[in-house]
RNA sequence: GGGGCGGUAGCUCAGCUGGUUAGAGCAGUGGACUCAUAAUCCAUCGGUCACGGGUUCAAGUCCCGUCCGCCCUACCA
C-alpha cells in the first residue's frame, strides 16, 4: 500500500494469428485499469503486454499466406494488435515480442542456466503422431476408429490411425517441484486467485506432475536450444519467459531488481501454465515466483463461451465505434465480477451505458457545471458553514476512496467501481434535495447556494480523480470543465489514495461548459452480424 | 470415471464463520421536481432461494442424494 512500491503487472501475450475480440480486450482493460490505479496512486508501476510469435501454428499460417513467419507477425502486430491497444486506450509501458533479441537472449540465458544446474535432461518423448496433421496428438484429440479402423485410436481430424513414435527431446524436471508448489499454494493462499482457480490448481498438482518436454526438432520456428542447434524451445517455455525478459532478465539487472516479481493476469484457460509450469521454472532458476497469478473468467454470450466458430466473437471496435472506449472499459469492469465468468449482451451494455454513464455520471457532471456557470458566473464559490447533508457527502467521498482502494488491492475491480459510484448516487440525491435552483432565487441565501455548489463541484473533482483509471477520456474532459488543472495540475498526477480528502478544488476555479460526457445513443442497438473475417 | 464451479425476483447478480418479515441494480408501476443528456429524486410491485431428504431451537447458508449448466483431467497457442 505504501507509495512507491513496485507494481508490475502483465497480460498474457497475444498469439497474433488470432483475431482480436472482446475477450482479449477485456484482459487488457483489466490490467490497464489496475495499472492506472496504482500508477496514479504513486506506486512504481509497469504494465507489460506483447505478442507470442513462435510455434508451429504461426509457421503454418504464414506459409499459407506466402510469407515468412516474421513478416506475417510484423503485419499482424501492426494491423491488429497495436491498434487494439489504441482502440481501448491502453497505457502500457512496454510491448514485448518474443521474436525480439532482448527476449531471445534472455530466454537462452535462462534455459542454459537450468541446463547447467541439472534441471534439464535428454529423454525420449513418446506420443501418438498423425501423419496427416504432421504432429503429435494428445489423448484427448484421439477418437475411437470406425469401419476398417475399429478398435484403434484414430486422429479426430483425419480419422486415420496414429502412430506411436519416439523422439529425442529435452525435458525439464518439473516433477521435482510438486511438493514445493503445493507448499507455495499452502503458504500463500493468495498466490493463485481467485479461490476457485486455486482449488483447481492444487487438485491438479496433487495428482502428480510429470516432467515437461521442452524442445522440438520437427520444425524450426522458435528459439534455438543453446547447446543443441537441432532443437528449438517449446513455445510455452519461451512465451512464459516474456514476463522476465521484458524487464531485463539476464541483461539489465537493475531494472529486473526494480520490477520483479510481478503479477500475472491471465484468462482461466491458460491458468495451468501460469500457476504450475511458470513458478516451477522460476524456482528452478532461483528466481522469486510472481506475487500473484490471477485468473479472470470468460465472457459469455448467450450463456455460452464466446467463440468465433459460433459467430459470437465480437470485435472490440463494434462496441467502441458506437459507445466509445470509456464505455467499453467501464462496462466490462463494472458489470462482471472480476475473476468469474460474465455475461455479455448488447442489451445490458446499452442499458448500463444509458442508466449509469449517461443518466448517472454524465448527467451529474452536466447539471453541476451548468448550475455553477448559470448561478455563480462559472467561478467555484467559497463554501460557507457545512450542514449535516454536506458533511454526509464528504463522508461518502472519503469512504468511497478508502473502499475503492481496498477493493483494487484485492483485484475486485467491480467492487472498487461500485464503491466510487456511491458518490454519483449520493451527489445526485443531494442536489435534488438541496434544490440549488430554488436557493438561487433567494438573494438572502447566497452563502448557502455557494456551499451547495461547492460541495457538488468538489464531489465531481473526487469522481474525476477516482474514475480516471477506468474512464480516462471522460474524466479528462470533466477535469478541464472544472477548471481544476490551473490549481491542482494534471488529472493523471492527482494522488488517488488522497482523493477522498475534502476541499481540494480551489475556490475561484473557472468552470466551463461541458459537452455531454456520454451522449444518449438513440439508435436501437441491434446485435451486429458476426465479427468481420479476420486476417 | 475423478475433480471444480454454479443453479436466489422478468434480466444481471449480492447474500462471510447457519439466527429477526431473503437484498441490490436494471426493467415495470405511481408520485415529486425542473439545475441537467425527457435527465434526477421518492415510493412501490415482484422470489415455494433447482429438487428430495437430514442435522438443528433455527438453513438460501451445514450434511446426503437427485436433476440441470459450465469447466478441468498436462506439452496448439
Amino acid at each position: 500500500m505504501s507509495s512507491g512500491d513496485s507494481f508490475y503487472i502483465t497480460t498474457p501475450i497475444f498469439y497474433p494469428s488470432d483475431v482480436p475480440h472482446i475477450g482479449h480486450g477485456y484482459t487488457e482493460v483489466a490490467a490497464d485499469v489496475l495499472a492506472r490505479w496504482h500508477r496514479q496512486a504513486g506506486d512504481d508501476t509497469w504494465l507489460l503486454t506483447g505478442t507470442d510469435e513462435h510455434g508451429q501454428k504461426m509457421l503454418r499460417t504464414a506459409a499459407a499466406g506466402g510469407m515468412t513467419p516474421g513478416e506475417w507477425a510484423d503485419r499482424l502486430v501492426a494491423e491488429s494488435w497495436i491498434p487494439l491497444l489504441e482502440t481501448l486506450d491502453i497505457a502500457n509501458d512496454d510491448f514485448i515480442r518474443t521474436t525480439q533479441p532482448r527476449h531471445e537472449t534472455g530466454v537462452q540465458a535462462f534455459v542454459s542456466k537450468l541446463h547447467d544446474d541439472g534441471f534439464i535432461y535428454t529423454g525420449e518423448y513418446e506420443g501418438y503422431y498423425c501423419v496427416g496433421c504432421e504432429e503429435y496428438k494428445q489423448q484427448s484429440e484421439l477418437v475411437e476408429g470406425t469401419g476398417p479402423f475399429e478398435g484403434q485410436q484414430v486422429c479426430a481430424i483425419h480419422s486415420k490411425p496414429v502412430e506411436l513414435l519416439q523422439e529425442r527431446n529435452y525435458f525439464f524436471r518439473m516433477s521435482d517441484f510438486q511438493e514445493k508448489l503445493l507448499a507455495l499454494y499452502e503458504e500463500r493462499p493468495d498466490f493463485v486467485q481467485p479461490e476457485s482457480a486455486r482449488n483447481e490448481v492444487v487438485s491438479f498438482v496433487k495428482q502428480g506432475l510429470a516432467d515437461l518436454s521442452i524442445s522440438r526438432s520437427s520444425f524450426d520456428w522458435g528459439i534455438p536450444i543453446p547447446w543443441d542447434g537441432d532443437h528449438i524451445l517449446y513455445v510455452w517455455f519461451d512465451a512464459l519467459l516474456n514476463y522476465a525478459t521484458a524487464v531485463g532478465y539476464g541483461k539489465d539487472e537493475e531494472q529486473f531488481e526494480r520490477r520483479w516479481p510481478g503479477i500475472q493476469l491471465v484468462g482461466k484457460d491458460i491458468l495451468r501454465f501460469h500457476a504450475v509450469i511458470w513458478p516451477a521454472m522460476l524456482m528452478a532458476a532461483g528466481l522469486e515466483v510472481p506475487k500473484h497469478v490471477f485468473a479472470h473468467g470468460w465472457l459469455l454470450v448467450g450463456g455460452e463461451k464466446m467463440s468465433k466458430s459460433k459467430l459470437t466473437g465480437i470485435a472490440p471496435e463494434q462496441i467502441t465505434d458506437v459507445f466509445g472506449s470509456d464505455a467499453f472499459r467501464y462496462y466490462f469492469m463494472r458489470a462482471i465480477t472480476f475473476g468469474q465468468d460474465g455475461s455479455f449482451s448488447w442489451e445490458d451494455l446499452s442499458a448500463r451505458y444509458q442508466a449509469e454513464l449517461a443518466n448517472g455520471f454524465g448527467n451529474l457532471a452536466s447539471r453541476v457545471t451548468a448550475m455553477v456557470t448559470r448561478y455563480v458566473g462559472g467561478v467555484v464559490p467559497a463554501p460557507g458553514e457545512y450542514t449535516e447533508a454536506d458533511l454526509k457527502i464528504q463522508a461518502t467521498v472519503a469512504r468511497a476512496t478508502a473502499d475503492a482502494d481496498a477493493a483494487m488491492e484485492r483485484f475486485a475491480i467491480h467492487e472498487a467501481i461500485g464503491a466510487v459510484w456511491t458518490i454519483v448516487e449520493e451527489l445526485n440525491g443531494y442536489i435534488t434535495e438541496q434544490e440549488p435552483w430554488v436557493i438561487a432565487k433567494d438573494e438572502t441565501r447566497r452563502e448557502r447556494l455557494a456551499t451547495v455548489l461547492y460541495t457538488a463541484a468538489e464531489g465531481l473533482r473526487s469522481l474525476a480523480v477516482l474514475l480516471s483509471p477506468v474512464i480516462p477520456k471522460a474524466t479528462a474532459k470533466l477535469w478541464t470543465a472544472l477548471g481544476a488543472e490551473a490549481g491542482l495540475g494534471a488529472l493523471a498526477v492527482q494522488p488517488l489514495r488522497d482523493a477522498g480528502g475534502w476541499g481540494q478544488l480551489p475556490v475561484g476555479s473557472q468552470v466551463t461548459k461541458l459537452e455531454a460526457l456520454f451522449p444518449r445513443i438513440e439508435q436501437e442497438v441491434e446485435t451486429p452480424a458476426a465479427a468481420p473475417a479476420g486476417a
